[in-house]
Order: C-alpha cells, then sequence, then structure tokens
DNA sequence: TGGTAACCGAGACGGTACGTCGGGTCTTGAC
DNA sequence: GTCAAGACCCGACGTACCGTCTCGGTTACCA
C-alpha cells in the first residue's frame, strides 16, 4: 500500500478542464506573451474556475512547464522512444541535429514560449528540476546514447565526460539565444560541432 | 545647439535619490527575492515618490538593472580599465579567472541579484541590449584582449573567432549555474579551459 | 392519499445528519457569529455533506431558522400547550413575563442567535413568515389568552384589539434591544406594563 | 491641537468619487437589492477602483448607511433645522406625522433601503450607535421638542419621559414593519397615537 | 533678488490580478 | 435513494501593485 493520499482526489481529476487549461495557457503565451499572461486569464479563456488551477498547479510557472510539457511530448508516458540518427558518421549526424535545434530556437512560434519557460525556471529551483527531470533528461540521454556510438566507433576519446560534452555543444547556442547575442545560423551550428569533436577527439 | 529637452532635467536630479533607489533595489532583491520586488517597496525604501522612480527609468527590470550595474563597476565612467592578468601562461591565467567566475556564480550572495537580472533579460531585447553593451561587453573585450595575446604567443590558433572562443569557454558555466544542473567547482572550471584549449590550439 | 412525491423522500431522512446539521449551527452562530457560518463550515462541523444540507433546507436562513426553532421549543409537536401565569392580577403576571423577556434579551447567549435570526428576516419574506407562524404565534396565542382572562375580569377593555396591545407592549422592548438604544432594565419591563395597561384600560 | 492624522489624507479626497459610490449604492439597492450589492458592483457601477471605497470606509455596511445618511439629509451640516409642525392640536399633529411614517414604511421604494440599513445595523454595533446618532437622533430630538409643546399645553403628562413616549409611539409600527405582521394602514397610524395619547395624558 | 520651472515626497486615483472563501450543482462510491 | 466526500464553475472578497495624476514644498537657474 503506497499511501492515503494527501492530495486532491486525483481519480476525480477533470481531463477536460486539465486540457482547456493547458490549451489556454499555450495559446495566450503564444498571443500576448509571457508577461500579460495571468491566471486569470488562463482560467476565463479555458471556460474553468480559477480555484481548478490553484487545486492542482502550485504556481504560475508550473501551469506554464505543465502546458509546455504537454506540447513537446505527444503522449503520457512518451519520451522513452527518442532517438538520434545514427548514420555512423558522427559529424553529420550531429551538424543535422544542432542545425535543427539552431532553426528551432530562431522560430518565432517557438520563441515565446521556451523564454516564458526560462524566465520562470531561472527564478525557481522546484521549477528547474522538473524541467531537468521531465524535458531535458529524455533529450539529453537520446544525446548520450548516440555520442556513446561515436565513442565505440573510435570517432569520440572513450575517456570523454558525456555530459561535459553536451554542454559544450549546446550552451553556447543556448546562451547566445538567451542573450540575443549573436546570429543562430547553420553555419555557427556547424562550428559548435566541428569545435567540440577537436575537444573530445580521441 | 542645445535643442529644447524633451526629456526631464538631467541636471536637476537628485543624486541622493537615486542611490537611495539603486540601493533599496538591492537590499530588496537580497532580503525578499526577485519576484517580491515592487516599485511601490523601494520607493518605500528609499523614501522616494514613486514618481521619481518613473521619471528616470522606464522599467523596474530597467532600475534592477541600474543597481546591478552601479554594484558591479566601481566608478561611473569605469570598466576601460579592466585587464586580465597576463603572466604569459594562458592556461594558467584562464583558469584563475574561471575558478574565480565559478566561486562569483556559487556565492549565495550574488546569486539573487543576478538571477534577478537574468530574469527580466529573458524577456526584454532592450533590456538584453543593454546587457550586453554595459555589462558584458567590457569584460568580454578585457578577455579577448588577454586571448589575443596568447594568439600571438602561438598559445592559441590566430585564426580562432575569439567570440567564439569565449562562448565555449564561459557558456557552459553560464548554463549549468542557470538551470542548476551541476556543481560549479575548481575542477569543473579547469576543464572547461582545457578543454577549450584543446579545441582552439593552433 | 400517497401522490407521487417530488420533494426528496421524507421517510430515508438521517435523523442522526439533521440533528447535527443543527446542531452544528447552533454552535458555529455562538461561536464566530452570524456573518461568518458558512453552510460549508455546518456541514464540515456537522460531518456531513453539502449536498444533505441543501437537500432538507433551501438556504443558509432557513437552516439557521430551524435550529433556533430546535432550540426554542423542547418537543417536535410542541407548542401547544404553552400558557402564562393567570394569578388574577394582570398586572403582576405580565411584569413577571415582561422581566423575563427582557433578562432573556439581555443575556448574551440568546443574543447571537437571536441577532443572526432577525438579521435573515429583515429582508427574507418567506422566512419572516415560517418565523411569524412557527415562533411568533404560538407565543402570542398564549399572551393573547391571558389578556383574555383579563379582558373577563374587568382589568382591560373588553373592545382592546389583542394584537395592537401585544404590539404596545413588547415592540419598545424589541425596537430598544435591536438598535441597542437603551439598556433593558426590570423597571423598563414594569414601566412597559404600566402605560399598557393605563392604555386599554376599560 | 486636535491630533495629527492617522487616516488617509481627508483634504485629497476625490468629491467626485465619493459621490459616485454613494450614488452607485443607491441605485443597486434599489435595483438588485441588497443581498445581491457587491463592493465590486458598486465600484464598477461608480467606476471607481475598488480600493477607494476600501480607502474611505471599513465595511459595506458602512458604505450603504453612508449612501442612505446621504440621502436623509439635504447638506452637510444638516437636519438641525428639522421641525414638526405645531398647530396646537397635539393628537392632529401626531396622527399627521405618524400617517406620513406608515406610508413611508409602505412605499416600495424606501423598502429596500430601510431593510438593506437595518439587516447591517442588526449584527454591527458600531452601526448601530452611528444610525442612533446620526440618523435617528435629528428626528427624535424634532419629535420630543413637539412633545414638549404638548406637555406644556397640558395635553401630555408633564413627568412622561419621552424617549418612551417615542417608543410607545414607534416601535409597534417599526415591529410590524420589519416582521411583516400587518398592514401599515392610516387607521393603525391614528390608533397608535390614540393609544398613546391615552398612555400618556395628564 | 525675485520668478518660475522642474524637481521632490507623498499618496489618492482607476485599474488588473492576486490567492482565498463560499455558494450552489454535480458525480462517485459506500451502504 | 440517501449519505459523506469533494471537484466543479462562478462570483466576490480584501490586498498588492501598477502607472498616472495631483498636491504642496524645495531648489536652482534666469531675468
Amino acid at each position: 500500500m503506497p499511501s492515503t493520499r494527501k492530495r486532491p482526489d486525483q481519480a476525480r481529476r477533470s481531463e477536460r478542464s486539465r486540457q482547456a487549461i493547458l490549451a489556454a495557457t499555450r495559446e495566450l503565451i503564444s498571443e500576448v506573451g509571457y508577461r500579460r499572461v495571468s491566471i486569470e486569464g488562463i482560467a476565463a479563456r479555458a471556460g474553468v474556475g480559477k480555484q481548478t488551477i490553484y487545486r492542482w498547479w502550485p504556481s504560475k510557472g508550473a501551469v506554464i512547464f505543465d502546458a509546455f510539457l504537454a506540447l513537446s511530448d505527444g503522449g503520457e508516458g512518451g519520451g522513452e522512444g527518442i532517438a538520434l540518427p545514427d548514420t555512423g558518421d558522427i559529424e553529420a549526424d550531429l551538424k543535422a541535429v544542432m542545425r535543427a535545434t539552431a532553426a528551432e530556437f530562431a522560430d518565432a512560434d517557438f520563441e515565446r514560449p521556451i523564454r516564458a519557460l526560462n524566465a520562470e525556471i531561472v527564478n525557481d529551483p522546484d521549477l528547474a528540476a522538473q524541467y531537468r527531470e521531465k524535458l531535458a533528461r529524455p533529450v539529453d540521454d537520446a544525446k548520450k546514447a548516440r555520442l556513446r556510438s561515436a565513442q565505440q566507433a573510435g570517432q569520440l576519446s572513450a575517456e570523454a565526460d558525456l555530459d561535459l560534452v553536451l554542454e559544450v555543444l549546446y550552451a553556447p547556442l543556448f546562451q547566445r539565444w538567451l542573450h540575443r547575442s549573436g546570429p543562430l545560423t547553420p553555419e555557427y551550428a556547424d562550428a559548435l560541432v566541428d569545435i567540440t569533436l577537436r575537444a573530445f577527439r580521441p
């Protein structure tokens, strides 16, 4: 027996309301921008009482996070199936992924939600932890799997700390986007791959 | 031609009020955290009318930014004099700087203000531009000067894009701090220097 | 004649719940005061679902009324047996009753429930009607019986409208209590009897 | 020196807002009834921020009271000039006044506001005190002045307690109205005058 | 050396949103 | 079919701040 619940009765939760709230949140972030999104606005748009939001989420950030989470993975238990292409050529594969990532960040439609999410994460450690667990980890695991394959193929140092490799690869892109300190071009994506591979070559 | 001013009269600005506002802002960010800092709170703490804040700053973010700016550089026109140590050993010099940076980020007293600043920057392009100009650039210029010296000493590839070098060097640290995705140890600082130098060696 | 019921099934009504609700209502009015009594509070205190209250009472006022009603008459069908003392001396008998009434109003324990009841009655005609029927009438009938006895004894004008007599006798006391416009002393009670008897003497 | 203020700055109070709030309150009580009047509703109708109401009135009851007060006396310092007709015939004069009072109570337009006021007064001693001072007293004083004139004319016992006379005269009417226990006819008004004069004749 | 224009502290104002309470309805599972 | 429990939509509560707007009082430049 795991535990008698203390939280509100999950079983009776209205799935209809939950979906409406997440959808309304996503729409509002896109339409009016993160700063002007309010719990009241979400409730009104979703046709839901404010209490229903407060009952299930501890903060505005948590709602935004869940809205983003629901967006990024299709199904409930999803995420395990993520895998990067493996053509045997680590450079080509990484460049393809990095170019795609750069393009995603540059896409105006993705811009607002991701910035909203990051704004919440900066000042909320709990949310940051959730971000790492639920959003970053599955993707990072997939990337690390591909890197491990490259290690076995002798394209990458066997001793390399894969977390560090990922940071060197992605953090410059992320920082450039966050601070708007430069353009996110395909060439830039390629350059980061080249640098990383040179730094971690066997 | 002086032009009939439209901006408030800079000459008559009360320096006492300006300082009180910036000090109050810094104190409040440290005490109650970024989220709970309000213009009203700053005005009350500073013993200043709200209008005096609105007269000179366009947004809460701008006040926070200025408070941070006043903190980071001692004098008004300061910043040009910044220079990194140059012992001739680029590896040792960078490691010293990176360890100091890591320690700074790890310091709890610096934590809250920097996070507050970043929270504002994420969603405010104007503020991000100001950040790059006023805070990041002077420091980056100093770092680039040291890197250029290393290039001349043959310790770094002469063709290396120094902006890119700085990104590879610092962005992983910044991202790890922002997302709290790992500890900021001296060893980590050293590792980033090693990797960067390997990636950009001649 | 049974008739297909439209009302909920009286037969299945839980007497335990009914009593718990009325008791909880009385306690809460005494403890936190009329204004802070809520249906939710009553349900929680009584260990009863809100629906059980809504099933049997149309409004908060009705619950309060019933709680008061259950308090004032001992038995279910009670009330018919009420009779005022009749010593043959109408003045003495009325003064005894009026002094008791004044004391009751002055009693702090009775204060809050009666005020709660009156607050509901002022703005709810249905409740006012119920009040007249179920609470005021039995008592008034007993008083009128005593007055009729006084008429036969020649102590009161035979033509006097007994409803009017009761109003002249009681209304000043009631108003003084409701508006807190003066003390409810035994002397005041006596004075009202004196005045009334003088006004309606044969 | 009376006292340095603790309350918000009375001098800067917006008379326009004050009037708008009182007018909106009066309108809403008439239109939707006391129970459905809310601070939010008043603020919206008056085109005023809620805070402006909370700044100057401690409770909904206080606003309703002031709205009623502003209605009943024309000017600020007004009320002292109130005087009842004095034809020398106390019976005729009182009957005229009582008939007018009965008519007023029976008037549907006056009904709702007065009931709203009484509902607040029942459970709020502070408001009851204000009611006695600001609303009841001036009127009562005028009535007592007329009664004193009747005493001098030998139409009323010289020893009569005038407060008591007023209660005997008005309380029955008030109670009948409050509890809706009977019609407020001119004949009823006359009867109360007859009874009172008989009870207090010299 | 007095006028005047912009500053200043203070805080009232019309608003938006907060997070909470409670109203009355509806659903679930136990009895 | 009632009951305890409690989720739901909704409206209102009283509070916190927003950014704008006077209000007197002070300060510094100009005539």
